[in-house]
DNA sequence: GGTGGTGAATGCGAAAACGCGTGTATTTGC
DNA sequence: GCAAATACACGCGTTTTCGCATTCACCACC
């Protein structure tokens, strides 16, 4: 008569997923399960909600139906974990948080260390997926960002202020300030359109001599020499093997925050480890900026 | 670590319900069940949802947080439902309605009849609940109601005009209309503040005699001759035993509606039904006014 | 102060759901 | 054109869940 509610759950992730086994995989429970479950919701109203094809379950009218408002059930049960969480005084359980990769690397671990030092009943996760995760539907509770603003709907602390810099291996430095007629070798990310526009006004010689995807790759190439790299001067400071490069002057960048969903900002945890990285933050200010 | 939605479910009607019991009865399980699903999410989320009282389960403010966030879901789900119902094109299965006990017993057994003949697949329930059914909820599919405006967020469709008039038996009728001394005893409903101003306009000796709380028994009432009753004229006119006493003039009343819940009104079963009914009214739309 | 009623905890046997292995169809890659 | 990979269907044995019966606690009423 009136559906289990779990089975609406099932089919939602069948939609999305498009297998029975990738669905399951999501869902932490054998194919077969959701197979099973499937067929007995379609038993129940009466008709079919999926077609079966040999590369997968393609939903039907009816399942796009039944999957649009599973979506909107989806967003509630999100609302109420996170205001479960955030309305958790304890310092123990899951704590999921996200960062840059190269924030993490140079500095966040030693906030890590901290905090789990500290409050040892917290099983931490440190999530560094470089695309940006999405704290409504709870990927984490907590993201260190390097951004102009917080984003929507979301709480947050200004860290710090950053600058960013050139920065080169010690031999290709000495080589290209040494003689202004060397042409200066430049790694940039792939979103990049050219060079910087102020590097060109000190030296017209510049030119592009690699792309990369990935900003921790172009360190390693400038720790080998390829090229000058223009990255965050705590990343520059941070990473021996490299030092500035006067090709153009220091330049504000977006500012280091913490943010958190307005629901999960108050909890105990998510609380704890904020403080952390102001105390951090407000200790080393000055390896952020020039 | 993702609660299971069913729970969730049967949170929000252990907190409606109140006991272990009466949620079972609702969801159409073993209260023991209800029992065990609450501990596994309580154990889950590490924290109590209920208080065990004596007296029954009582929800702390957590427990009425995934209440609040369940309800919600549980919109969600009758909206679901109710489009699957809308767009339900076969003849079969379940339908509910709901109309005022009076219609169905004097009229609408007639479509009734005629609709479980034509349709013979279709399991019809009718609920004469006098209480309005919550067809956004899905109480019901179709209700027929005697309504100045089909309601809120509702389709339908006017089916006859009204006219209500006043009758008794046909003893009590000669005796007060062949002497006009005659005090006439009415029969009134219990939310009536007190004689129709017309009547008293016609005759100075009316008084109350009995107050009733239901239309049906105040019928019966009549029927013995324990006084005059304002009533339908298709009620009146419907039911042995009564005659018209023109102690007022017929008076138009409220008009006889089928509303359904937009999302659910153009189902193949809604709309056979009302299709019927519409046939059956206009052909007998003198029975209703004067 | 005893008694009947309501409601919750617990233990046990039955039933249902689940996971796993096998088989089959279809697509993809060499 | 053949082989590997992918995905679903089906059957079997196990685990889990469920419903029922019993027991206990509390409250109201006589």
């Amino acid at each position: 008569m009136t559906p289990d509610w779990q089975d609406l759950k099932i089919i939602l992730h069948l939609v999305r997923a498009g297998t029975l086994a990738r669905a399951g995989d999501v869902l932490g429970i054998n194919y077969t399960t959701v197979a099973r479950r499937i067929k007995r919701v379609e038993k129940s109203l009466g008709r079919p909600l999926f077609e079966r094809r040999p590369d997968g379950y393609h939903p039907t009218e009816m399942g796009l139906l039944v999957a649009r408002h599973a979506e909107e059930m989806e967003e509630r049960e999100h609302a109420l974990m996170r205001q479960v969480q955030g309305r958790d005084g304890s310092l123990s359980g899951p704590l999921v948080i996200t960062a840059p990769q190269l924030l993490v690397q140079l500095h966040l671990v030693h906030v890590i260390e901290a905090f789990c030092v500290a409050h040892p009943e917290v099983a931490l996760q440190v999530n560094t997926a470089h695309d940006l995760l999405d704290l409504g539907r709870r990927d984490a509770d907590l993201a260190v960002r390097i951004s102009h603003s917080p984003g929507d709907a979301l709480t947050g602390l200004r860290l710090t202020e950053q600058h960013r810099a050139v920065f080169a291996s010690p031999d290709l430095a000495r080589r290209i300030m040494d003689d202004s007629t060397v042409p200066v070798p430049w790694i940039v990310h792939q979103s990049a359109s050219g060079l910087p526009a102020l590097a060109l006004k000190q030296r017209l010689n510049g030119y592009v001599r690699t792309r990369f995807d990935d900003m921790v790759s172009m360190i390693g190439a400038a720790q080998v020499g390829l090229g000058v790299v223009r990255m965050p001067v705590f990343a520059g400071r941070g990473t021996p093997g490299l030092v500035q490069v006067p090709l153009m002057p220091p330049e504000p960048y977006a500012p280091i925050w913490v943010v958190a969903h307005a629901d999960v900002w108050p909890g105990a945890k998510v609380r704890a480890f904020r403080e952390m990285l102001v105390g951090y933050f407000r200790q080393h200010r000055d390896l952020f900026t020039a």
